[in-house]
DNA sequence: ATAATTCAGGACAAAAAAATCTCTTAGGAG
DNA sequence: CTCCTAAGAGATTTTTTTGTCCTGAATTAT
């Protein structure tokens, strides 16, 4: 329901570079065996918030991604609009190309009002909130981690 | 956004089914038709939704698809559960196999209750309804259908 | 009976999504 | 300067989803 494996790989990637000291560039491969994710294609992921989004990279030795300066504050509905693509907020619940309020479907009023709320829920959860939820410890952002909780 | 293709299609097949008289088998070919989606495709769909859905088949001529008895009130979240499985409703939005309100991802408080909704809504709707809706003209199942209109 | 029609069912093919592999490029440390 | 490390980038593979094809079984009209 709802959101690609993509979509769910960047966003806990991201919220887990969240929850990292700022300006330490956190590894590909740690984020990986964090979120038990395979790490070849997180770096994919990875490569395009680069590219698009909100993250920093830097290689070599004490490389790693970062969340760009000023965007702990990231929306949700950002990150999605880069990882599902931007009519990712258009999109017609039965599939149709087009259904607004002139041309619906028939589920289209009824399912317009919480479409809606989705959208709003997207676009007041930050990485930064989001973050701090996981630090709280009450949280978790990967099933049954196994390995080491960050400080 | 939520939906795969094949459950986009039977809810439309079977919403178009709905408005068709109760009781006269409907084509395969002339819901693919109407529906402009692949019918080979819609055939296997169809039959899925017979074997353990709301749907009957008849062969051979004066053949085709009708609902079941009483099945005209069958509801989306129903159609869903056969076409997208049984966990449909209890995925978590990051994709975690447990997120309750005991295990919760970062996002479960907030999106619990927006799916909540979406469970209700698709608990309301029924085929009949959605149906009439179709009927009165207001709402288009597909796109741009470019063949006849039903009496 | 026979032919025509329509769904059933399995094998197969194409496309998309997810995941892997390999090699290159850049940066830091000794 | 050289080596090591980590991301960048492209090709490739695997898996899942979507879509096609073909043959068989059931039903009905002739």
């Amino acid at each position: 329901m709802v959101l690609s494996r993509t979509s769910q790989y960047a966003v806990q990637a991201l919220i887990y570079i969240a929850t990292q000291p700022a300006g330490e560039p956190v590894l590909n491969r740690d984020i990986a065996e964090r979120l038990n994710v395979p790490a070849a294609y997180l770096a994919k992921i990875l490569q395009n918030l680069c590219k698009h989004g909100p993250l920093d990279s830097f290689r070599g030795r004490l490389g790693g991604f970062c969340l760009r300066e000023g965007m702990h504050r990231t929306t949700l509905m950002q990150v999605l609009l880069l990882t599902e693509g931007p009519d990712f907020t258009k999109s017609c619940i039965l599939g149709l190309k087009e259904c607004s309020d002139a041309t619906a479907c028939p589920m289209h009023f009824k399912w317009a009002p919480v479409k809606k709320k989705i959208l709003v829920m997207l676009n007041e959860m930050n990485l930064e909130e989001l973050a701090k939820a996981v630090q709280t410890g009450k949280y978790r952002l990967a099933d049954l981690p196994a390995s080491a909780m960050s400080a």
